[in-house]
DNA sequence: AATTATAACATTAACGTTAAAGCTATAAAA
DNA sequence: TTTTATAGCTTTAACGTTAATGTTATAATT
């Protein structure tokens, strides 16, 4: 039913090669036939068929990209990172949600391979190695986005956690704070753990220990946040807190923290400071509105589909840099003040 | 470079085409053989091409899904609910994001067909109509989603915003509000229109003129909220505030109005309620926590696939109900209350 | 014993496209 | 004039798959 170009090249009394290589722009055709072959083609309502050409020339024009989770914006601006430069060269994106799950993961990578994808982009869900043999059998270039798994050397590009957790404490010690909450996401996620270290990082270069820092692992997602934060500062009934700020895995759970901090009867920032991370478009309208670190996900995601579309050209030779790291911002907003009262160093008990 | 079924042919010394049946299970085939070719493709790692498929059987197993921005989590929501039942099915999603701009929906969509889409759900932009007719040229099936063209016939699914309105209207009357200001999206976008037309509905069940609802008309992403609510409510200097409630066209939104709210001294519910609408997984930690509308997007998704699917395999007599109609819940929380006073029904001025 | 049916394969052609190799008339060079 | 080059086409084969049609040996029926 759909218009090929053997019903251009019918129409027209020429071959089908001749249609080929005019509607491609290419030597050997004469230019009024190039002119009439597209305007016939307009005429027919031509399409071309990527299929087709696929199995010809083995670029299927689209590239795989798998999240855990595309209702988290981290993810979805990451996508339209990634997005944004793939329109320009007409690259399609196939995309798919593993929901943290490793057998989905691997359904849908090996999907898209049989869909031909010509690369492929991985937030990996890190429960399972398996899916980097199957990624390097299929012989498609994959970009691991955000989180990495430790001791495998793939591409990957990720706005550097270790740096946020670095400015964040930055932030808090400059406005005195020596007691801190880390309340975070499973630690078996790297972007979790390098986040931890590198906030700790800078404690240790200012000669604080690492036990200034205790950490409440809690479900990134889901409602736990404000119980989990809850019970904790409520453990400490009547007792000064032993902490005054607290650093946050994300603002979702900034969220949660606010919320548990306001169910105590305590105040951001008088009570406790709190800082979060991702700056997402929530976060500006928060009350008070939220200091937090800026991820750049969009950019993340521009940085890996340009490394993408060196690594589909290389020729070989010219070395494609295996990881790019992308520098987050402190946002300086009004959930951060100085402490109250500046606690000794090793205060309460856990 | 990778095994196709010549491969797994030649080395058991069969056809391909009995290979290509043995995978799939089909009759005619020795149940040795079978066994046999199905063993020697997993050794060799076979991968299925489904470009060349699609090409004899013209079945593309991909749909392509176009939403005005992924990062909205109604849109990112209903993603899912696509996706989880198109997995089952082995169906692959093509995502592209037009950004309200129907150019570049022009463009995605076109570059989904020509990838060989069986399918495209859309989000439309509303600019434009053109695309309507390069849809029903393509000759494959198309499902709206949320939003629809007035006056034009075609498949879609939304959440009812007629009903959403009208629920919050009920709710806010029940309270004892008779004035509201409702914070809307551009009102090209019939679902801002809608909701606008449910709210309005029910109060005219109640005998309460059109005049008593206000209409703020904002951009529905960006940082504007907040300054258009407080400029509103900042008009109204000294003199009491002609409304007791606030009704958004989203949770997002709610957090603006929100802010306006507290930068003008007023507080959520004693002296303003607000109704939002989404029930974004941020709503419940909002301060207080926000009274809205559940679209239940991901249900949206599941119908919307499934209507897909039945329009792909219909049989051209089995007629597929052009629309369906998800009802929205009404979520109580606590940002909604009587009204302080209940002020005659026609208050101030402009 | 001759016919018919069946199981289990193989062969061929096609899907829409592109690359490579041919062909032909005209123009340029020897 | 003959040779060579070139522009502008056509023809052929291939990409990996599947549907339709052929083929053959064996088993069942008459």
């Amino acid at each position: 039913m759909p218009v090929t170009l053997k019903d251009i090249a019918d129409e027209l009394n020429v071959s089908v090669n001749t249609v080929s290589r005019a509607l491609r722009d290419m030597p050997d055709i004469g230019p009024s036939t190039t002119h009439l072959v597209k305007e016939t083609a307009n005429r027919l309502g031509y399409r071309k068929n990527l299929a087709a050409r696929y199995l010809k020339v083995n670029k299927s024009m689209m590239l795989g990209i798998v999240v855990t989770d595309i209702c988290n914006p981290v993810f979805s601006s990451m996508y339209k990172g990634i997005e944004s430069i793939c329109e320009q060269i007409k690259y399609t994106l196939m995309l798919g949600n593993s929901n943290e799950n490793s057998e989905e993961e691997c359904a849908i990578i090996n999907n898209m391979l049989e869909h031909g994808a010509d690369g492929i982009f991985l937030v990996p869900s890190m429960k399972d190695t398996r899916i980097l043999s199957t990624l390097k059998n299929a012989n498609v270039p994959y970009i691991m986005l955000q989180r990495k798994f430790p001791g495998q050397s793939t591409h990957y590009i990720q706005s550097s956690d270790f740096q946020g957790g670095y400015f964040a404490a930055e932030h808090l010690f400059g406005l005195g704070h020596r007691s801190f909450l880390y309340v975070s996401a499973p630690l078996y996620i790297s972007s979790a753990r390098e986040r931890y270290e590198g906030f700790v990082s800078y404690l240790k270069e200012r000669h604080l220990g690492e036990d200034c820092v205790r950490i409440l692992e809690c479900d990134n997602m889901g409602s736990g946040i404000n119980q989990n934060v809850k019970k904790y500062l409520e453990s400490f009934q009547g007792k000064p807190l032993p902490i005054t700020a607290i650093f946050c895995f994300s603002d979702y759970m900034a969220h949660g923290v606010y919320s548990a901090i306001n169910d105590c009867g305590l105040r951001v920032p008088e009570d406790i400071s709190v800082v979060g991370y991702d700056n997402n478009e929530y976060s500006s309208m928060m009350l008070p509105p939220l200091t937090t670190i800026d991820i750049r996900p969009f950019e993340v995601g521009e940085r890996a589909a340009r490394m993408m579309f060196h690594l589909i050209n290389a020729s070989g030779e010219e070395p494609v840099s295996p990881d790019a790291v992308i520098a987050p911002l402190l946002v300086l907003r009004h959930s951060t003040a100085a402490p109250r009262s500046i606690l000794p160093d090793k205060a309460g008990s856990p």
